[in-house]
DNA sequence: GCCATTTCCTACTATTATGGTCAGCATACG
DNA sequence: CGTATGCTGACCATAATAGTAGGAAATGGC
């Protein structure tokens, strides 16, 4: 019962972004760095979040990324669905008789990832990393 | 985001115990039939859960297994995690400033499971089997 | 005492998902 | 033109899952 890489790695990505976004693109390779992830990997699950709209791209030298919408508007149920597919706690169409039971945990676990934003994540983050930097 | 069949099948080998209760203890060949799994799986299953002591064995010819507790103070959440161990979210000690939506994803889930009792699970497989069985 | 039944235990194996790496083309800035 | 970056597809190593296989130990019925 885990989120993989791939919807951490993508969640990391975006809150990244998001935290410098700026007038000029942002390149993965600075993300990777920052992030301390594969910059190879992290291609191969952007790739699906410029698909779905999340993201923008710039290409060539000094491209990069960009979000594409306002991140209080970005759910993290969009990108963990975007990243790893539909979520199903059992496969499809088993009959075991205890659907009731799975569609709630489907439920609560989709409450939650809906009602959190790239936003919530920025300000969590900033939280995470404590202390104050007004002074510095 | 699975619950892998452990889980699941350790939950219908339980449930059918709860529904098959009686004088005499239940043999695995038994549940194996009804539920249409491999009796030598549902062996490596209940293994934990007896030395958890949820159930309790009768070897030799005749014998079988009972439950050791009444069904309704067995929970979900207990099977689930003998079975399968502690639900991690992600991996242990990862630091990417998201903890406070993992815990909150754990916390959701735990207390579905937790609120959810093999009673719970048999009147919902009862319910799922729907019509009334009185005239037959 | 013997046989059938059933629990119990230890390996082994096949398949799948994960978490990447590698190689190279495409595009665009300077 | 050269370098930085995005983009794409193929490939691979490891671990977890979902079982199988084979048999030893216990126990009730005959």
């Amino acid at each position: 019962m885990k989120i993989s890489t791939k919807g951490r790695y993508g969640l990391m990505l975006l809150v990244d972004l998001a935290t410098h976004e700026g007038s000029a693109p942002v390149s993965l390779k600075s993300v990777a760095e920052r992030q301390s992830l594969s910059e190879h990997y992290l291609e191969q699950l952007i790739a699906p979040l410029r698909n779905a709209g999340f993201v923008r791209s710039v290409r060539g030298a000094y491209g990069g990324y960009m979000l594409a919408k306002p991140k209080s508007e970005i759910t993290v149920k969009d990108v963990i669905l975007t990243l790893e597919g539909p979520l199903t706690i059992v496969d499809e169409d088993v009959q075991d008789g205890l659907e009731e039971l799975w569609e709630k945990l489907k439920t609560a676990i989709l409450t939650v990832l809906e009602q959190t934003t790239l936003q919530d994540l920025v300000d969590m983050k900033q939280r995470s990393e404590g202390g104050y930097m007004y002074y510095i």
